[in-house]
DNA sequence: CATTAAAAAAATGTATACAAAAAAAGAAAA
DNA sequence: TTTTCTTTTTTTGTATACATTTTTTTAATG
């Protein structure tokens, strides 16, 4: 969020802003001169943060063709909650494992804060807090590479999140999810929070699959 | 392996090469300039390259600063290690469940070529099957984003392997830990593959970690 | 001799020009 | 009308110039 003053820095906020927003459309080449010009600025900071967003995955480089916005399909929505639902499941288990009271603390209270979100039906807020519950989960795990990597991840099928999380129930369903999670984790169950994290993880895969299949893939039909 | 003719690919391979033979030293900054110039090639294409590598973890940018060759630290290898074990465990139990023939005969005879390689004491071909069978074994479990990031994790470490592979006993003792893995798999044992994974991968992992502490600390006061 | 200040050098960040390649548009032939 | 070929336009790939920032060197001061 934070916005460094380098014309890459823009032009790379820029960008993921109007991907996210599907401003920018999944399968769309767009071009660094176009870009370029309506940022005022030339394309050379333009191209360094379509390698950026080449990293993260939101752009695909075809050599000799162009910068595509990456599309997403049925086969990586599994593909993503399967590493999801593995590596997830691990860092909760290892996060039940935390003795860091700091930690346990925060944890505690950002779910007590989701609870509040959820009653005000502030999606927004909700969204945020969901995000720093599963950060504090993989900080309190000490595994900073798999966090990036599912933060990554993320930002890969979070395009979808604009009509997902606003859905009927899924926020309340959701809270009792989390609420599962975090006491087996701050009971110490390792086991148990594995478990829940698998169950929760598959339920929103599942819900995310059916949202592709029913509002998504009808205008977009190379997935998104 | 394939050389593209664009520079930017060039100069991609050089830089990669440089860093994986330790010609670049971990921790040392690298210039643009002075790469295009000992290529004989202008900034540009060396910029694009030191994305490309950024993506993969070999360089790390540092704002208004430069690029740094990564520096790998025992934490590092913990948590790449850490990843692998639980990934890699996940996909060969994917893999015991698959009835693709063509793919299982091909495991089959890619072990026979290692074994072949190990008692000809052939590392670099060994090097080259033991790669092509942890990758025969991820295709058959079919998800190629998890195939994509743990080869982009094997890129990040395999800079020890130089000094790794050639040591007195390895190869022989993995002979027989992939042996163990393959079979599991062949007889679709899922949990046997999943064991024998987590086995192998536990033992490079602790093997690199002496090596780490024995060999390259001494030297390199960052890690590698 | 150490510390700070100023000047020089080097490296990054950005703009722009131009060649080569690809895509699009238009013209000619079937 | 469709197909093929040519021309034009667009876009990529690369080089280079230059301003800004950072680092290093040098000079001055205590």
């Amino acid at each position: 969020m934070e916005s460094k003053n380098t014309l890459q820095e823009q032009a790379y906020q820029f960008i993921k802003t109007k991907i996210v927003n599907l401003g920018f459309k999944p399968g769309e080449f767009i071009i660094d001169i176009q870009i370029a010009e309506s940022l005022d600025i030339s394309r050379t900071p333009v191209r360094e943060a379509f390698r950026m967003l080449e990293r993260e995955g939101l752009l695909v480089y075809e050599p000799k063709h162009g910068w595509k916005v990456y599309s997403l399909t049925l086969k990586d929505i599994h593909e993503i909650f399967e590493i999801k639902i593995n590596l997830e499941a691990f860092l909760a288990r290892k996060a039940a494992k935390c003795t860091d009271d700091i930690l346990r603390k925060k944890l505690e209270h950002t779910l007590n804060e989701m609870r509040k979100a959820a009653d005000a039906e502030d999606v927004d807020a909700w969204v945020v807090l969901d995000q720093d519950l599963h950060k504090l989960i993989f900080i309190m795990a000490d595994n900073q590479r798999a966090l990036n990597y599912i933060e990554n991840l993320n930002d890969q099928w979070n395009r979808l999140r604009v009509g997902f999380s606003a859905r009927t129930g899924r926020i309340t369903r959701s809270i009792i999810e989390h609420e599962k999670i975090v006491n087996a984790i701050l009971a110490g169950d390792a086991d148990e929070a594995e478990k829940e994290t698998k169950d929760h993880l598959v339920l929103v895969r599942d819900e995310l699959t059916s949202l592709l299949i029913n509002m998504v893939l009808p205008y977009a039909k190379d997935g998104v």
